[in-house]
DNA sequence: GCGACAG
DNA sequence: ATCTTGTCGC
């Protein structure tokens, strides 16, 4: 698919701020999907994964909704030049992963994203940067706590509560399985938060986390490995 | 001031 | 994220 980045990548975490800053009012987290296709992406890393210039591989894959087949898989491989920071985790992450996008012949119906959305100190995360640059809708699954409170969610399937941050609901800590640790579900963009853990939901029938995310972690895993 | 902190 | 043994459970 064509994507054209609206920004220059930035090489301070003062310029990577102000790119959200100036994103932020863009995101629409209204809507509902019904999407034909889905595609999943996540990031692996080569040895300490800390490094500034470590060799990543990222990796987007393509999903039918409904029988959750492949339906396509692209790999990028480059290095992350940016450092991890809390709060522009995206900038280190995007360039490989806008490869990765590039690389499909076909044009998803939905991102879902390893990260956070809205749930995010500048609420501008992964999910975010993805949708307002592909302009698809786009959606966040976390697996671990970032930003936010939130009390513990019901221990059956389905069961959710408001991830709260400043006394907005920016997400939702979700179980995807009945007596697992829930998941953290937020916007990212053209799709509103019910619809967004709808979807998560769907995604995944039978692990902790989307069938899209599982793939792309195994894909850029396996590509990192042979490279 | 001191920790905590998506991947 | 990645580095890792054994262990519990379906």
């Amino acid at each position: 698919m064509e994507i054209t980045v609206p920004h220059a990548w930035p090489s301070t975490p003062q310029e990577a701020e102000a790119i959200q800053n100036a994103l932020r009012g863009q995101v629409d987290a209204s809507g509902s999907v019904t999407p034909r296709t889905v595609a999943g992406l996540d990031v692996s890393y080569a040895g300490d994964g800390g490094g500034v210039h470590a060799r990543v591989a990222a990796a987007a894959v393509v999903l039918d909704a409904g029988t959750l087949d492949v339906v396509e898989e692209s790999v990028a491989v480059g290095t992350s030049d940016f450092p991890y920071v809390p709060g522009l985790f995206a900038f280190r992450e995007l360039p490989t992963l806008i490869e990765a996008l590039r690389g499909l012949s076909t044009t998803p119906d939905l991102l879902v994203c390893d990260g956070y959305g809205l749930a995010h100190p500048r609420r501008f995360g992964l999910a975010c940067h993805l949708g307002i640059i592909t302009g698809l809708p786009a959606i966040g699954v976390a697996k671990t706590a970032f930003v936010g409170t939130h009390e513990q969610p019901g221990a059956r399937r389905g069961d959710g509560s408001p991830l709260l941050l400043d006394g907005a609901e920016v997400g939702r800590v979700l179980r995807t399985q009945d007596g697992v640790k829930p998941v953290f579900v937020s916007v990212g963009h053209r799709v509103g938060l019910d619809e967004a853990c709808r979807l998560a939901l769907a995604l995944a029938p039978r692990y902790r986390l989307p069938e899209t995310t599982r793939r792309a972690d195994r894909l850029s895993r396996d590509r990192l490995a042979a490279s």
